[in-house]
DNA sequence: ACATGTGGTTCCTAAAAGGAACCGCTATTG
DNA sequence: CAATAGCGGTTCCTTTTAGGAACCACATGT
């Protein structure tokens, strides 16, 4: 999967991620198929020619030393960057192949993100994918350690590191039943749902964080029936006892003929929240990547009006 | 010099750039001490690691294919952050030692950069510097190519990849002999300069550049009657023929007690230049140079005043 | 036509890396 | 408290890999 690159000369630090991950020798030997002597010696020669320890030795394993983080650092970066060579060289010579890998938020999963995956492979056949659903926090970790190329997150928190390459504002929508007398309304109060049953995302995804800030400006609480990391379960619970979830537009398109309806909070009440598209500050994306930024950029923009 | 870092898995890297640069696997061969079969399979291997070949073979010898371009880059990209990453590593254990290296103008030679050094290593002994003198032109090849850490220039001409640290301008100055009646004018018209012998830098330096700009704009010509691209030649010329040299002011506090004075042009006459202070786009500089750069970023606009 | 240079290949030897067993140590556990 | 299990580190020996020398096919320039 990463090792699609795996050159040879990169090998030692294949070993050392191995070690820093499993934190002991003989596990990563274990992993990486050779036995714990061989790995040891390795990684004693690479402390020498390199001239400093990378890791601490301590009763019962091994971890890694600051030297060591920033040494592995640096290796996720040279890879990434190999990667980026790799596939620029594919693409001159004329070969389209390549992969993308993009770290994003539960809501693209249904609808948003196979379509646009679909249309691109319909045009780059020989283009792959890994897609890495998680939250917002996971998302940008994932961006900082070189371990996707992009990230598609609702309302990310630190945008360090990170480089916008679109942004487009997603108002909160409330999802409940077709035939639910608030279905009527073409926008929803806060205080319309809150009085309801209330199927929420759990504290560390962007609409929850929204969710919260209006309601505790209000002095509410949020007191949510069911709470669920899984959007997919919010939005069958939804169905299930009429209760109410929410989600991003974005996220919605699909369950237009499920027995559900969405429609938008009142910016008054809950304020516009915003879906970034991004990359690691001062990458240069492999071609793949890069081209199917620039796709999404477009179809998010298209999708928020 | 460079092969400090040299850790043993760029050793591929370093035989490619060893047959790039001399354009022939057997002479790169004997540089890196081993038989050209050895290398000749070493390459091979690599290329079919890699994918993709790197080198297009032609009757008398080898040259690097635009994959090859791509990949070389990388390498020395990747080498630079390695030898960043050893800085750092090397500063947190409290060692304190380095190099720094700079590519600037002659300008700076005789007693700007003697004089920075020195405080510099004044504080910090265990740091060791490379100077690569050489015009503007080189000096921004070098930056791109990872070749060196920092360039001081004076009126840069691409500036792309160029992350400017600090800038300060400066007027080009007049050489003359102490007795000389224009002596004893504080600035200089272009007209009183021109009308004498003049000795000037070669075309690619940046003063010879302005003062064919202002001469141009007057439809006057540059007729000098020594060019050099030795400034201390000029300087030490100026005295013997009571001929005009140019130089910035940045390079001149050591011409006090030689005979020769140096007198400002009117900025009406002549542009007024800069002198840029810069690395690589994008680049973590080592700490040594990251430290360095900091006081001639000071320095440099201290002389300027 | 010849000598000289090139990249590429083969055969064989030299060097480097890996495997298995063992050492000294510490933390856990009956 | 002693027995045990797991850890990093070392040693010895085998296996694998890389390097050296000679040679080939080919192109170039005398």
């Amino acid at each position: 999967m990463e090792n699609i690159i795996s050159m040879k000369h990169l090998y030692d630090f294949q070993l050392i991620e191995a070690v820093a991950r499993t934190g002991s020798m003989r596990r990563a030997a274990e992993d990486m198929n050779l036995t714990g002597s061989a790995l040891n010696r390795r990684i004693r020669r690479f402390e020498e020619d390199f001239g400093f320890a990378i890791f601490e030795r301590l009763p019962g394993g091994v971890r890694l030393n600051p030297a060591g983080e920033l040494l592995l650092h640096h290796y996720r970066g040279a890879r990434s960057d190999l990667a980026r060579v790799r596939s620029q060289v594919a693409d001159l010579s004329g070969e389209r192949r390549g992969h993308v890998s993009i770290a994003c938020s539960q809501a693209l999963t249904p609808y948003f993100l196979p379509e646009q995956i679909a249309r691109y492979r319909a045009q780059h056949p020989g283009v792959t994918f890994a897609v890495k659903v998680g939250d917002r926090v996971q998302a940008e970790e994932q961006l900082a350690t070189f371990s996707t190329d992009l990230a598609l997150v609702f309302e990310p928190i630190y945008l360090v590191d990170f480089e916008v390459i679109q942004c487009v504002p997603q108002q909160i929508h409330a999802i409940l039943a077709a035939d639910d007398p608030l279905a009527e309304k073409p926008e929803l109060r806060l205080r319309d749902v809150l009085t309801r049953p209330c199927v929420l995302p759990s504290a560390q995804y962007g609409v929850r964080h929204l969710l919260g800030l209006a309601a505790r400006k209000r002095r509410w609480e949020l007191q949510p029936v069911v709470e669920s990391d899984s959007f997919e379960l919010i939005r069958h619970y939804a169905l299930h006892e009429r209760a109410i979830g929410f989600q991003i537009p974005i996220g919605l398109k699909s369950v237009a003929d499920t027995g559900l309806v969405f429609r938008p909070l009142s910016e008054a009440d809950v304020p516009v929240g915003n879906l970034f598209l991004g990359q690691k500050q001062g990458r240069t994306l492999p071609v793949a990547s890069a081209r199917f930024a620039m796709q999404i950029a477009g179809a998010i923009v298209d999708y928020a009006g």
